[in-house]
RNA sequence: UGGCGCGUAGCUCAGUGGUAGAGCACUACCUUGACACGGUAGGGGUCCCCGGUUCAAUCCCGGGCGCGCCAACCA
């Protein structure tokens, strides 16, 4: 067994291993009496290759899964990829863009086919990754969110909503994105915030004298300005009602309205120009007044023909044409700076451009109702449950959800509009004539759906809806549901309301919500910035020559190269898979940001290796022993042997409970503590003389416990660290007719696999206390481990003498490297002038032989000013009278008790200080 | 403007009404037969500030300051 575990090797091999033999797969039969855990995996986007939030994802669900798994009950993961409409069609966009084409010199036709395949070279590399992290998804069940039957349920869905009258088509003002022509649900649109921009100020000309001054940072959609209003109270502007003005460019007269809800008298010059088809505040005037509304921005972002000599012009060309043209008119009155908030197209990044309409919509308010009920109710419950807040403000403020994108890739829209008569015909298969007038004459609706509008029925449609599949008999609802919070309005709330409303149950039984992957600074990572960190790069290393080369074609910054030279001068070790895995789980799985640090990845490759160790020294131990682990606790009664299996039940109890509990920070670090602290610090130490005992069943004790706790731990670890362990597992001696591999392994349960033994551990504790005080005399007066010390232990009282008579003394002795003389019952030995005194909680330790003692003395003031530091809080407490009378009795006389031991400590510190001089 | 959250060691973060923790970093010593991807010992904190409740507050409550996210938004 080579000295240092390398990942490289015993990834791929496993995986291979656990994947060939369908270790991964769900039964799927409906007879198996097991109980099912299910997790539908967020698919990733199609155009996508790994980032950390997906290695995020990947981890904590196979977690879950592996967990669950080994706890014997069904588990289905159900992997999957999303079509993602939009980022994929601008993608193969861009590619045609490389060849000097559009889509549309292709046509729709021709442009899908190479959409499609375009998906078939790349679509399944992103699956590869995700096996590169440990994935056991049932991968034979594969979804893509555009296959045949997903396209069918999403037809089916659509025609639903539709006949129930909750899917509907309306002109509205929307979000419209000029440069991918297409429009937006509110929830694409992001603000960017704190944008200088300017206020443009300008004067309408009164009809019959004056001139109103209004302003605005779109000078261009005065073009389209219908009305110009004024607050119905303010006394500046009495002499303007049921007036007009004139619009300096068309030919027309534009009426002075009074609205209380659009003006704020107090802004600007109290007058509001009053553009109804650009504006949603002005659409909404424009509807209270019965404006007329003028699109005069096209869906190009061009002028429309209504511009007159603006016509045509780009809508940023025509903010300038129309701010010169005002000056030249002599309307223009200046301009002042003005921050303000951009919507931007979460796509494209351009700015959004509200435009009038016509698409279709999803009535949301009746569909609501029961998603907020069911977590009311707890049948979904959200962790962390803070979220449940932000959850319910969100759904009972809820806005129709416009799902038509002007795009060709995605769903079509069931919708088929007869050229004679009008009629929107909405059918599951296309039909040949109009059921209004019976014309032949049918064409279908050119708009596709919001990818969102397929994701949302995700939980149900990979499982074969609208078919009643057995697996959706046997799977449905899911049992967790795990993501960022990033989406829990884009995607899981609209899950929930789908599942609720199609499926007429809830799609999962816990939303699991985490936080952002960003690095280290805690800065979102991106590829302008150079702070990505590929996941794969973490499990087989690089160089830093590769990574900014990576960077450089990714098209970093300067300054994000300069980042990545001074963060990881030596670039990245092949830290591993289950390395990184840890890391991801150690930061506590609700923290908004989980700022992955690289040398944190480091400690846990660390830990992977110290795992591997502690194997390799107890595989030495057993050779040839016939030592073998049963998979049942052997009966122990060495202390050593009984403290081990003690905080191995401890850890075994508290990585259960995080697990159940979205606490993987507390799951991993439970059994993180107890593999390094507790099991390699001090059992394995423990375990050396243990082990050259010349009692055989002691040792064959000892040996049976090694190879048990061992064995439990590496089961324990696996969902977490699943390479290594599951490695290490198939090493360890085993009993005959145990588990296939430690993937099917059963789950270690506290109580079964090991057992809590109180006095063990307090025993075993004060064991702890004399060797720690032993190494610490050693560590400040004599460097040298290697010295070999004299020291005469003290006990307090008979029980505690018995204790190390029985075996503590030889112990002690054997991992200080010292000859303990074990003193009798209420002996107090006179110190010499070169014998260090140490108090270990009630013990005395002597450790003669002591050659400095300057140091020795400084050591002993360090322990007194401590003791007074503590004596003096606890005073502080004993002393106030309040705390005697109210404090419950019992922390009164822990405190007491507590007194009275430092006191004790103190005084024979202080003797011992005396001696010195 | 509203909602949610955060402020704890140099850094990244756990945590608790009664003794303040981890990983990394730092200091000293140690290549001991599992492991230098290691061992032993050690240094390091006004738990953001001000009030309040309490015998006792880093924790609960109120206010402030700073920061983040989400939603809304004045042309």
């Amino acid at each position: 067994m080579p000295k240092a575990y390398d990942p490289r090797e015993t990834e791929p091999r496993w995986y291979d291993v656990w994947e060939k033999s369908g270790l991964f797969r769900a039964t799927g039969k409906p007879g198996d009496p097991r109980e099912t855990y299910v997790v539908a995996i967020p698919p990733p986007n199609v155009t996508g290759s790994l980032h950390m939030g997906h290695a995020c994802r990947v981890t904590f669900e196979d977690v879950l899964i592996r967990h669950k798994r080994m706890a014997g009950f069904d588990t289905l993961w159900m992997p999957g990829i999303d079509h993602a409409g939009i980022a994929t069609q601008v993608v193969v966009e861009r590619l045609l863009k490389a060849e000097g084409k559009t889509r549309h010199d292709l046509g729709r036709a021709k442009f899908l086919e190479r959409v499609w395949q375009w998906k078939e070279q790349s679509g399944d590399r992103i699956l590869m990754q995700q096996r590169k992290l440990g994935a056991s998804c049932d991968w034979e069940r594969t979804r893509f969110t555009m296959d045949e039957g997903y396209s069918r349920a999403v037809r089916e869905v659509f025609v639903r909503l539709y006949e129930e009258g909750l899917m509907y088509r309306a002109t509205r003002l929307v979000n419209w994105d000029v440069e991918t022509r297409t429009v937006l649900s509110d929830l694409e649109v992001e603000t960017e915030e704190n944008v200088q921009g300017e206020l443009f100020e300008f004067a309408y000309p009164v009809e019959g004298g004056g001139e109103v001054v209004v302003a605005t940072t779109r000078p261009e959609t005065m073009l389209g300005d219908t009305a110009v209003a004024v607050h119905p109270d303010d006394p500046r502007y009495t002499h303007l009602h049921g007036k007009f003005v004139t619009h300096p460019f068309a030919e027309r007269r534009v009426p002075v309205i009074c609205d209380g809800v659009l003006v704020d008298m107090a802004f600007g010059t109290g007058v509001v120009k009053v553009t109804p088809a650009h504006d949603p505040n002005d659409f909404a005037t424009g509807k209270r007044h019965q404006l007329e509304e003028l699109s005069v921005i096209g869906l190009d972002g061009k002028m429309t023909e209504a511009c007159g000599e603006f016509a045509g012009l780009d809508r940023f060309a025509a903010r300038k044409a129309v701010k010169a043209r005002l000056e030249v008119l002599g309307l223009a009155r200046g301009s002042k700076p003005h921050t303000m908030t951009l919507p931007r197209s979460q796509r494209s990044g351009t700015v959004v451009e509200p435009m009038i309409s016509t698409q279709w919509f999803v009535k949301m308010e009746p569909l609501a109702g029961p998603a907020i009920e069911a977590v009311e109710q707890g049948r979904v419950q959200i962790l962390p449950e803070e979220w449940t807040k932000t959850y319910y403000h969100w759904m009972r403020n809820i806005q129709d959800w416009c799902v038509s994108r002007q795009l060709w890739w995605g769903h079509e829209i069931p919708a088929w509009h007869c050229e004679d008569c009008a009629h929107i015909n909405v059918a599951r298969t296309a039909p040949t004539v109009c059921g209004e007038c019976q014309s032949t004459k049918l064409v279908q609706d050119p708009d596709v759906l919001d990818t969102w509008f397929s994701s949302a029925l995700w939980p149900f449609a990979t499982l074969g809806w609208p078919d009643k599949t057995p697996e959706l008999e046997r799977y449905y609802p899911t049992s967790d549901m795990e993501t960022g919070f990033d989406i829990l309005f884009f995607w899981v709330a609209r899950m929930i309301v789908m599942g609720l409303h199609i499926m007429g149950e809830v799609p999962f039984r816990r939303v699991l919500l985490a936080g952002l992957v960003t690095d280290e600074r805690g800065e979102k990572m991106s590829k302008v910035k150079g702070n990505v960190v590929d996941p794969i790069d973490v499990l087989g290393g690089s160089t830093l020559e590769a990574l900014l080369e990576k960077a450089t074609a990714g098209g970093a910054k300067p300054s994000g190269l300069e980042y990545l030279k001074k963060t990881y001068p030596e670039g990245f070790a092949a830290y591993g898979a289950d390395a990184l895995r840890m890391t991801l789980l150690s930061y506590a799985p609700a923290q908004r940001k989980i700022a992955l640090s690289i040398k944190r990845i480091e400690g846990y490759r660390n830990f992977a290796n110290k795992l591997w160790n502690a194997t390799r020294y107890a595989l030495g131990k057993l050779e040839n022993s016939g030592a073998v682990a049963t998979g049942k606790r052997p009966n122990a009664t060495a202390l050593a042997n009984r403290w081990v299996l003690s905080r191995l039940d401890v850890a075994i109890a508290a990585a259960n409970l995080g697990l159940d509990e979205y606490r993987f920070d507390d799951a991993s670090g439970a059994l993180y503590h107890f593999v390094w602290d507790e099991l390699c610090d001090w059992y394995l130490e423990l375990s050396k003389p243990l082990l050259q005992s010349d009692d055989a069943a002691l040792v064959a004790e000892t040996r049976a416990v090694l190879v048990h706790v061992l064995e439990t731990s590496v089961r324990a670890l696996h969902p977490m660290m699943p390479f290594v362990t599951e490695e290490l597992w198939s090493r360890l001696p085993k009993a005959p007719g145990h588990a296939q591999a430690c993937i099917v392994a059963p789950y270690p349960q506290s109580g079964l696999d090991a057992v809590r033994d109180e006095s063990a551990e307090r025993e075993l504790s004060e064991l702890q206390q004399v060797i720690v005080a032993v190494r610490q005399v050693r560590s400040e007066n004599e460097a040298s481990p290697a010295k070999r010390l004299a020291i005469t232990l003290e006990p307090p009282d008979a029980a505690a003498h018995t204790l190390w008579s029985a075996g503590l003394a030889g112990l002690a002795g054997a991992v200080t490297n010292s000859d303990l003389t074990l003193a009798a019952t209420g002996t107090k030995t006179d110190a010499a002038v070169d014998t260090a005194v140490a108090v270990a909680g009630a013990y005395r330790v002597l450790v003669h032989g002591v050659v400095d003692l300057a140091k020795e003395k400084a050591r002993l003031e360090r322990e007194v000013t401590k003791l007074d530091k503590d004596l003096a809080s606890i005073a502080k407490k004993l002393d106030n009278e309040g705390f005697i009378a109210r404090a419950p009795a019992d922390v009164v006389e822990k405190e007491r008790a507590r007194r009275a031991e430092l006191i004790e400590q103190r005084t024979q510190l202080v003797a011992a200080l005396g001696k010195l001089g």
